[in-house]
Parts: structure tokens; sequence; C-alpha cells
RNA sequence: GCUCGGGUGGCGAAACCGGUAGACGCAAGGGACUUAAAAUCCCUUGGGGGUAACCCCGUGAGGGUUCGAGUCCCUCCCCGAGCACCA
């Protein structure tokens, strides 16, 4: 028999370079990922963050965010559902247009070429993507949409113009986005970068602040990721005060916005932002010079760096005085840039005793401060070394027929006496700022507006869509600080649609969180021309059922996507209103303990791994590196175990096509274990716990190996299991093992409760809480029956003996803990 | 500063509701096979002590609750991510 063992049968080893493409090319050919999207009885919408199809490929990191999503999505089919998981290009942007910048060539013939390498480098990965429903949000065919979603928002008055700031840098002559902006400097050139004010389109996504904020709390609505939910929940800001008016001499009130009416008593002076419109009217003559002098510093400064908030504060007395209307005091009315135009009314009351930033500008320029809350045991008018911002246990002081009072309800007082008296009234303000969609940029869709002498800003004809983005040789910005595209005179000059007069075009493109919010509705219809999604499709897919992503798109993505869902839902485009029913976010692969980034280089490309190791191998290893929440640096060195479990599990496989096993004893270890397993690998993928799955599966088949059992129906139940980490392999010995079509088509394997627990158990016994050995009883064992067996065991025994036992604590199935004295 | 994560062997990590800490994998060491190596297979591997049976210590630090704490409570330190003058 001994000669038996050894032998090599050629054409049977593990070879993944042949068998991935095998399974690549027969899943396209057989449409085995193309579920029917009008007929699906039991549909999964499973989608994932759509990447940047940028020069250097793929990376690493989009490799184990794909792999996490597609392991989830196949599992899901396996469980019996028609799985639709979509992949797409998000090639409009800034990123785009820099590198085409960079080497001179025409990002729209840039991109295709990109999205090549990366459908190459996604279909080795072995993910089971719908190419027949791909799409790119460059594509004519999608931005045209992309352009009737706006015109939906500025029909219902959702999109309109002001005048924003934005960074410009004199020597580029361009608008940077705030990443482009380091320490106050273009990064291209080094220039200091300063503040335009230009006209652009905005969303009026504050409308919906307090319904984007309520349903993160609907559970039915929404089972997200709590870090997430958390980002949004910090992003929208709410905070609740009230709005005072404080009059002044030059006739118009200050309006302020506080969430501390209770410390008014304290407002000892005021601070306009430099740009509030009632600057001049309250400066004086003689501070007119230092005002002008601050409020044109102000505006030279870039719009990052006048956000940094550890810098020195500064500011300028306007000469003029306000009233409070509490104390009927003057007080002084000052700008200083820490007051933003953008929050609340771009005006404070300045509290310094109780307000760290007012505090500190007080001490700087010698302004009055007041203590107006004190502590429980705290004298009225105890000095105040630094702001006091304690309110738990607080009462008002120095604040008139208040004092004695609670904060909150100090507080509730306050605001009741300002409303009856009509300067004031309670009120929520949010930190979210309305959405600017304007870039003045070349790669983008154009915004579809249409400027008339006559008619004002018109929406371009739903027939006339798309706006193309015309292909022009100098896409490069100029001194004219609008977008390349006014530059091309024939796209430019457009006739009136209303009037039919010479008019002009928008020249402005649209931010691409335009394009992502809306893309996993233009998946399902992606080859119906005549209207953005088919609402039969979208009813019977939607909303998402898993989306998976980075948590670097927590706030703007994903608060963007939802927010366009409302407005489609109200218009009654759509019959829900939240997008994404789950969503979960991934951890994040980094390299040396640093994210990758090519200017580190430290950034991995998976094709060299899956060259060396396997498409299989190499997702295995991904999701085995740790949670798949949390992410973890990569580090090539463990990538043998994967393979080797890959291997161990073929020659299973193997062993059991050769052998006819008939009689073999299946210990009840083997079965016990077995059921066991399959519960925990199930519970563990569906809370994305991959790495102990895998564990689990390991561990099975290192039992199986132990035991020298092969049991064909055990074996193939296996191969179904690790099929959504290591699909090509699966399908393989799905087919070696005799199975007909796809290994995808099979059905979860089923687990019987009462198997997956042993009939005897191994319990600790402890003597005063340690664990002094450990005992095999029957499960369920009485605990007469545990103490009487633990008290055989002789080590056990040395410690109890001739003590006096106090106390024993039993807990079935688990341990015996005996409590004895001295 | 605020919010959210996290801190466990040489390394990546596991541990249900407070109940045998270190599953699974990597690396390392030893052995088998081989002329040899690779691959494969078997064994060992938290630290310390002991000839051994065994014993002591150990989950960032310090306290606490408990028969029992990686897990709960208090105080503090460190690391990562995001937000950041938001009135």
């Amino acid at each position: 028999m001994e000669a038996m063992v050894g032998i090599y049968i050629v054409g049977m080893t593990y070879t993944p370079e042949t068998i991935e493409p095998k399974w690549q090319r027969r899943w396209a050919e057989r449409r085995t990922n193309e579920p029917d999207l009008d007929g699906a009885p039991k549909p999964f919408y499973n989608l994932m963050m759509f990447p940047y199809p940028s020069a250097e490929g793929l990376h690493v990191g989009n490799f184990y965010a794909f792999t996490g999503a597609d392991v989830f999505g196949r599992f899901q089919r396996l469980r019996g559902y028609q799985v639709f998981e979509p992949m797409g290009f998000d090639a409009f942007g800034i990123h785009s247009e820099n590198y085409a910048l960079k080497v001179g060539v025409n990002p729209a013939e840039l991109i295709p070429k990109n999205i090549k390498n990366f459908t190459r480098q996604l279909t080795a990965l072995g993910g089971m993507f719908d190419w027949k429903h791909t799409l790119a949000t460059t594509d004519p065919a999608y931005y045209k949409w992309t352009q009737w979603i706006f015109l939906q928002l500025f029909k219902a008055g959702i999109a309109y113009k002001k005048k924003a700031a934005v960074n410009w840098c004199p020597s580029c002559k361009t608008v940077l986005a705030n990443e482009q902006v380091e320490a106050g400097v273009c990064e291209r050139c080094k220039s200091p970068v300063e503040q335009r004010n230009l006209e652009q389109w905005f969303f009026r996504i504050t409308g919906y602040a307090e319904r984007l904020l309520a349903n993160l709390d609907d559970s039915d609505k929404m089972d997200w990721s709590a870090s997430t939910a958390a980002a949004q929940r910090n992003w929208i800001g709410r905070s609740a005060g009230a709005q005072i008016d404080f009059p002044t001499a030059a006739g118009s009130a200050i309006r302020v916005f506080t969430t501390r009416p209770d410390t008014i008593f304290g407002a000892t002076f005021m601070v306009l932002a430099p740009e509030h419109s009632l600057v001049e009217a309250v400066t004086t003559a003689e501070q007119g010079a230092a005002v002008d002098r601050y409020r044109r510093a102000a505006a030279a400064k870039d719009v990052v760096s006048r956000r940094v908030g550890d810098k020195e504060k500064t500011g300028v007395f306007t000469g003029g005085y306000a009233t409070n209307p509490m104390t009927k005091k003057p007080v002084p009315i000052w700008i200083a840039d820490y007051v933003l135009m953008e929050y609340g009314t771009g005006a404070i009351m300045a509290v310094p005793g109780h307000d760290e930033r007012d505090f500190a500008f007080a001490t700087r320029y010698g302004l009055e401060i007041v203590r107006v809350i004190a502590g429980a045991e705290e004298p009225d008018s105890a000095p105040l070394a630094e702001a006091m911002v304690e309110i738990d246990g607080c009462r008002l002081v120095n604040s008139g027929q208040y004092s004695g009072q609670s904060v909150s309800d100090g507080s509730k007082a306050i605001v009741a006496a300002l409303e009856a008296a009509g300067i004031g009234q309670g009120m929520v303000k949010y930190r979210l700022y309305d959405w600017c969609i304007s870039r003045q940029r070349y790669w983008g869709p154009p915004i579809p507006i249409i400027y008339c002498d006559g008619c004002g800003p018109v929406a371009v004809p739903e027939r006339d869509l798309p706006v193309e983005l015309p292909l022009i040789d100098d896409f490069r910005p100029d001194d004219s600080g609008i977008s390349p595209l006014a530059r091309h005179k024939e796209w430019y000059h457009v006739g009136c649609p209303e009037c039919g007069k010479p008019a002009r075009r928008e020249t402005d493109v649209s931010d691409t969180f335009l394009d992502s919010a809306w893309y996993h509705l233009r998946y399902l219809s992606t080859e119906l021309a005549d209207r953005p999604f088919d609402s039969a499709r979208v009813k019977r897919w939607l909303p998402v059922a898993s989306y998976i992503g980075g948590n670097e798109h927590a706030v703007l993505h994903l608060l963007y996507a939802r927010f366009v869902t409302m407005v489609l839902h109200d218009q009654g485009l759509l019959h829900f209103d939240e997008p994404y029913r789950r969503f979960r976010a991934h951890g994040l692969i980094v390299k040396d303990g640093a994210k990758m980034s090519k200017s580190r280089g430290n950034v991995v490309i998976p094709d060299e791994y899956i060259a060396k190791w396997g498409a299989d191998s190499f997702r295995l290893f991904l999701m085995f590196l740790g949670p798949f929440e949390e992410g973890g640096d990569f580090r090539d060195a463990g990538l043998s175990g994967p393979r080797r479990f890959l291997e161990r599990l073929w020659d299973l496989v193997e062993q059991c096509e050769r052998r006819t096993l008939t009689g073999e004893e299946l210990h009840r270890s083997i079965v016990v274990k077995w059921h066991a397993t399959k519960k925990k690998v199930t519970g563990d993928i569906e809370a994305l716990g991959y790495n102990t799955a895998i564990a689990a599966m390991m561990e099975f088949l290192n039992a199986m190996r132990d035991s020298n059992c092969s049991e064909r129906s055990i074996v193939k139940d296996l191969v179904i299991m690790v099929a959504p980490f290591a699909p090509h392999f699966a399908e393989e010995c799905w087919e070696r093992l005799g199975g007909q079509s796809s290994v995808f088509d099979a059905a979860w394997p089923t687990w019987d409760e009462a198997l997956t627990i042993d009939s005897v158990v191994e319990i600790a016994v402890q003597v005063n809480g340690k664990t002094r050995a450990t005992v095999r009883i029957p499960r369920g064992a009485s605990e007469s029956g545990a103490l009487e067996r633990a008290l055989r065991d002789p080590t056990v025994k040395r410690f109890v003996e001739g003590k006096e036992r106090k106390k024993v604590i039993y807990v079935k199935d688990r341990l015996i803990n005996i409590v004895v004295a001295g």
C-alpha cells in the first residue's frame, strides 16, 4: 500500500493560470452574470463604488473593495437571488483633466484606453460583473441624463445661481479645487491663491437637511455602517439656538444666530464677517480706512486658509455700536475673519466669558469680559481665566431677572422674552452648505442652460439633450477666468430656445458628484436611449440591496446621492426616497502604515500577484487579511497560506473523484464540526466577517485531513462555500465533481441545528476563578454531576482538599467554578 | 478641539450575552522524504520557572465592580481616519 502514496497524476495539479481564463470565457459565453432585469423573481442589487479610470490602473485598494463586494454578491446568488452586479467608470473630473493637461492629450482620447485597461483588470479579478450594463459618465448617452437631472432640479427651483468665492490662482489663471491649494499656495506653481467671487450654480440641499438627518435614524429605510451615518450627522451639523436682532444707531439691526441665548447678558461686543452687508453702514469715518484695509486683506486670502482654525484671531473696530437688547448697554461692533459669512447670519453676538474664540479675541483687543454662567459652588463674580463653556449643573448669574436659573431654563425664558418683544426667535441652523455644482473647467458635462438677454437663464429643451461637450484642442484654462468652453465660439453662441434671438450657453460644467449621484439608476437601463431609467426595472430592483464602498465618500457622494434621490422621489419619479438600503464601509488597505499614493511610491499593483498566485488565491488572501470593515496593512508574505488551502481542497476533490468511498465511517466529530462550520460560515459572510469565515473553512479542511475523510457530499458543499471567495477554482472543482452548469446555480448548503453541537462538552474547572483543569461531561449535565466529575480530577483535588467549600458557580456546558476559603 | 475606529504572541489576527485568551494563517525552529534543494508531510512555538507532574505571570497604563474581566465602569496614555474658527 505504501507504494500508492506519492503517486503523482499528471494534469491534476491546480493551475490557476489556465483555469481562470477558461472560466472567465465561459461566464461571458454563457451570460452567467447577466440577470433578467425585467423578470427576475428574487432580485438583489449588489452595488460597489465605480472607479475613476486613472492611467495607472487599479491598485490593491480597489481590488480589496471590489472583492469584498463581489464575495457578498456571489453569496447572495448562491442563496437563490438573481444578483445584478454592475460596474462602470466615473471618468469626468479634475483628475482626468489635470493628467490630460500634463501629458497634453485631450482626456477624451485618454479615457477609453484607461477604461480598457481597467476592464481587463476587473475581468482578471473574476468579479461577477454584468458587462452588458456597464457605463461611463463621460459617454454622451450617460451625461445626457445627468443634464436631464439637472433640469429636473432647475424646474423644481432647487437649482439656483449665486455669487460664491472660489480659489483663484493669479498665475495659472484658473479656478482651483480646495485640494489643489496647499497652505495657501497653488500646488502647481506655488503662487499665493486668492478668492474670487463668481456666479455659480447651487443645489438647495440645505432644504433637505432635516430629512437627510431624520432618515438616518429610520432603520426601515437605512441600514448603514454606524461610522458613515455618524459622519453624515456631523456634516449636516444641526444646532438649535436662536436668532436675535441687535439694534444699531445706523438704522438696520444686526441679526445674529447663537446656540447660547442664555449668555446674552454677557454679549459685550459684536463681530461681523468682513463681507457682511452692514459693515459700511456701521463703520465711522475715522475707522473707514482701517476697515477697508482689513476687508481687502480678507478677500485676498484663499478659501482654505481663511478657514484654518488655529491661527491667531484678527479684526478691526468699525467705530459703530449696537445695543444689547437685554442689558440695554451699547456694544462695540467689530469685523473679524473668524466669523464666516456662510454660516448662520454672518454676524455674532460675542460672549467672551463663555466662548473660547470670543475670549481669545477679547483678550487680544482688550474688550470687556463678563461672567454670566457659574458652576454650582462658584461665586457669581469669580474671575474668568479662560472661557467657561460648561453647562451641566450651571446657573445664570449677572443676568437680571434670569439670574439663578439653570442654563436650559434660562435659555428658554430668554428666548420667550425675545420672541414676545419681537426681536428674536428660536431657530435651528445647519452646518451643511448648499451644493455648489459649477466647475469652471472643461472636463465635465456642460450645464444645460442658455442665457438670453430677453428671457434670462433658459433650460435647454429636453429634445436638445445632450449638450455635447465639444472636442477642443485647447482645453487649457486661460486669462479670462471662465471655462475654456467660452472660447469655442460655434458652441458658445446659440439661439434662445424660447425667443430664438442670439443667446449664449452656460460655460460651466457640473461637479462629478452629480454624475455619481444617480449612476445606480442608470445601470439598470443602459441600453435604453429614450429614458434615464425604466420605471418597471426601478420598481423591481431598487433601492439598492447592498452597497459597499469606502468611507472617503461618507459625506459627499453618499449625501448627494441621497439628496438627488429625495428630489426625484418628490417629483414622483421614484417610489423610494433613500437609494441604498444597506451600506457598509470597508476598511482601508495601507502599505507600511501609510495610505497608498503615487507620491509616496507605495502603490501596490495587483496584476503581478494575480500572475504569480492566481486571482482566487489573491482574493482569498485579501479577504483573510483581517476584518473587511477595518482594512489592514498590505504585506505579501501571507499569500502562500490561502494558496495552500486551495491546493489542499483541490487534493480532497481529487481524492473523492478517484476513490469510491463506500461505507466510510463519518465520525460524529466530523459531522458536528461540519454542521457547525456551515452555520458559522453563513453567519460570518452575512456580517462581512470574511476572515473568520475563511478561517472556519480552513479549520474544517484540517479536520477532514486529520480524520482522513473525503466524503463526497461534504466536499461538494465545501466547494460551494469557497465559491464566493475563489469563483474560478470552485467552478473547476464543481465540474470535476460532475456539476453540469455553473457552481453558482447550486444551492448554498444548509445545516441541521441539532447537529451543530456535540453531545459531549469539555468544560473548564476553576478554583477561585482560576482554571485548573478541563473535564469532558455530557452536554446539559446537572450541576451535581459536573461537580462530582470535577472533584475527581487530581489537580482540582489538590486545590480544594482540606478547604471549606463556600460556593459553586456552574455555567452549563461552559465551566464550573469552585470557590473555597483561604 | 470634536466625532468615529483601534491598542491582544516575532507578524496578520480570533474570542457568542462577562465564562478554558491566542482559533486560523504567516514566519521561525526541529524531524521525515530526497544524492541535494524546492515542494510536500509530521512535530514545536506568549513569557518565566521546574527532571517532571505542574506552578507563576500575561490582552496599552492605573484603579474599580464580580466567584470570574481582553470583554463592564472610572481615570489616563498612544496610534489611525474624518471633520475642524459652525457662533
